[in-house]
DNA sequence: GTCTATAGCCCGATAGAC
DNA sequence: GTCTATCGGGCTATAGAC
């Protein structure tokens, strides 16, 4: 891996662990076993490799979200988005902590990046609602669904475990609570035999 | 208001937006029209003040969650609870801003008050589970309840609008979520009649 | 592209007057 | 309790050799 490569990693690890305040670029120099000067030849200065890692952080939620979802019923396509959601979190934690933090910062820095952030909400928000409504239309869902309102609700309770996550990391609860939410907020969806919360196993 | 006090309420509020490593004493004292070496007469270092800052924006925690619930049905007291937390969430932006910050801050510094925290979501969580328990017991709310499991999806959800807060503040999605979860994560929980989510309005 | 050396600033913390 | 003055040190950023 190239030193700019490593500059760029070791970043996005400590800026996202530690926040840009408490984050030197001697710190990251040492980590990244560079010398300071390099990174600022690499980059024109603290924020600009700032705003270089968060870019890099993002990349990966930019992957297409809407895969290999087709040939399911539309209750197996929404169990699929949360898992995949929940996986995705899971495997890029310093990322979403990095974005979590930046949430948090009321820094002028952060503000188009939050943007950004909400954009990218908004559209999975948006992807379940389609998934819910279409499920509406076509009598696999009972016709009661809200689909912006339970499709918020899906979403609200998964950031809820993820939030959850980094109060308790790694408990068993996080993946009970993850099928509890498929088990009554999803099942919930399909038509009239199912009852409320509580009910599925 | 003595100088202290200023102190720590200036503390608090840059703390919370900006996190610990980005605020200086110097700022501090600026802002709270003192000079740096007061801070260090009242607080023995940075991280002194830092810890006092956190101990007062917890305090309001602190206050007797379980009020006024008598003579409410258990659909009732959960939404009350709901409800009280999310006003006290809207009040104390700083603090709880000031806290999902410690939750993200890989810092030794931050550990034993995150504890706290999980601790005090703990309490919350069991407290609503107890209630959905007890409904169960008497009736009020269909036999199918897994209190334990019902209640975490509550509270997720609830976390999962107070991230959502973060996003996009002041939003009017946020109260129709909140009134979405109350019409269908805690009305679902009444006996039979009731069916999924979404039935509701 | 990568380094060493260093300028210049602001930091946290101390000393000591009032 | 509150201040000014100041220390040593780590910080960002630059200069310049290779």
């Amino acid at each position: 891996m190239d030193a700019r490569e490593k500059i760029i990693e070791t970043a996005m690890r400590l800026f996202a662990t530690k926040g840009y305040g408490s984050t030197s670029l001697s710190q990251v120099a040492k980590e990244a076993q560079v010398s300071k000067a390099l990174i600022l030849w690499h980059f024109a200065n603290k924020d600009g490799l700032f705003r270089t890692a968060v870019q890099r952080s993002f990349e990966p939620f930019s992957i297409n979200v809407a895969h290999h979802l087709q040939g399911l019923v539309a209750i197996d396509q929404i169990k699929r988005l949360v898992d995949d959601y929940y996986a995705f979190v899971s495997k890029n934690a310093y990322s979403v902590k990095f974005f979590l933090g930046l949430l948090l910062d009321a820094d002028e820095r952060s503000r188009e990046l939050v943007v950004q952030l909400e954009t990218l909400q908004g559209l999975f928000r948006s992807l379940v609602a389609e998934i819910i409504e279409g499920g509406r239309q076509n009598g696999q869902l009972h016709d009661g669904v809200q689909a912006e309102r339970d499709a918020g609700l899906i979403v609200n309770a998964l950031h809820g475990i993820l939030v959850q996550g980094f109060l308790a990391p790694g408990s068993d609860r996080l993946l009970d609570d993850l099928n509890h939410l498929k088990a009554t907020l999803v099942e919930g969806l399909t038509a009239p035999p199912a009852s409320g919360p509580g009910t599925a196993t």
